[in-house]
DNA sequence: AGACTTTAGTTTACTTTGCAAACTATTTCT
DNA sequence: AGAAATAGTTTGCAAAGTAAACTAAAGTCT
């Protein structure tokens, strides 16, 4: 194998550390908010074009359904998120930012920008793109997913895919 | 910014996925095995060439000290590992793979193996180097650390570093 | 219309993991 | 010898994944 262990650790393992460095270096920017995880969630909610129900966030950020009720409950509960009835579909909540919510988004926005500025620190811009071309395609492959974008599969057009 | 928001996610929150998805993988190619994790570790104390102790695999993985107790627990109770006093510091418990331990790396790395290359494909070999040069890069960056290799830090000279 | 199925969300129970604090046993420092 | 540091352990708690069973609301199918 030419690629692969010139890593010490499988490749599974380096995105896990990253992925933990990443949030908690994220969590430490943002220490003045009454919040230390779930950016990922209100920056989807607000950036979403479509209205946002719980299991399109479960389906794009890959959370679980019923980790996401208690999630959503805890926002709701901090008062950064509000669910509300669908019209047209009673069985939907529709999550929505609270005005508390859309104060701190900027925030959020900010200390990301920031901080996948100093993550990329010596790296030329065609590099940055190219890794996440990349990190694309390593998705794509992994979901085994024929797709173009990195949209995970949001109730994409269901060809009667029984994906167990 | 011109990075970053190309992805509809953090990127840390796509280091998350991957991982995941990564690991998701790699269990289900080895459902033959009486074991659905900790892989990595079990590579770390094969591929070693000094002396196994937890806090080595804690500090290398990144994975707490206590994780670290109930895990190496569990490895020891399913007859992969064994826990042994290292001569010359009785504070150490030296860890070792057991002859069950051993018979199953070469199972693990291949399923590793088949796994990158899965993940890798299409994409050139130039590329997947870039790449994974990135990937080290943007640890280090990560950490904050001026480190060469993506050593992590496991007691390479601490020149009183406090590390609180 | 009535029966069946599917979907979105919820609840419960259990497991894994991380974090913090307190602890033991050993080693090192002075 | 006494103090401090180190490796590991234990406990308690919170977060999050999984599985199973459940409710309510749509959708489907004769």
């Amino acid at each position: 194998m030419e690629n692969g262990d010139c890593l010490e650790m499988p490749l599974g393992r380096h995105f896990a550390v990253l992925a933990k460095f990443y949030f908690g270096a994220l969590t430490n920017k943002l220490s003045q908010i009454d919040l230390d995880r779930y950016y990922s969630i209100l920056l989807l909610v607000h950036n979403s074009t479509e209205p946002v129900t719980q299991q399109m966030i479960s389906c794009k950020l890959h959370i679980d359904k019923t980790s996401m009720v208690r999630i959503i409950d805890n926002l709701v509960e901090k008062n950064y998120l509000k669910r509300e009835a669908k019209p047209g579909d009673r069985r939907c909540h529709q999550i929505e930012l609270t005005e508390q919510g859309n104060i701190i988004i900027p925030e959020i926005q900010a200390a990301i920008d920031e901080l996948n500025n100093k993550m990329m620190q010596g790296i030329s811009m065609v590099d940055r793109e190219q890794f996440i071309k990349v990190l694309s395609i390593i998705t794509r492959n992994l979901q085994g997913l024929p797709g173009d974008e990195i949209e995970f599969e949001y109730q994409k057009k269901k060809p009667n895919t029984n994906n167990s």
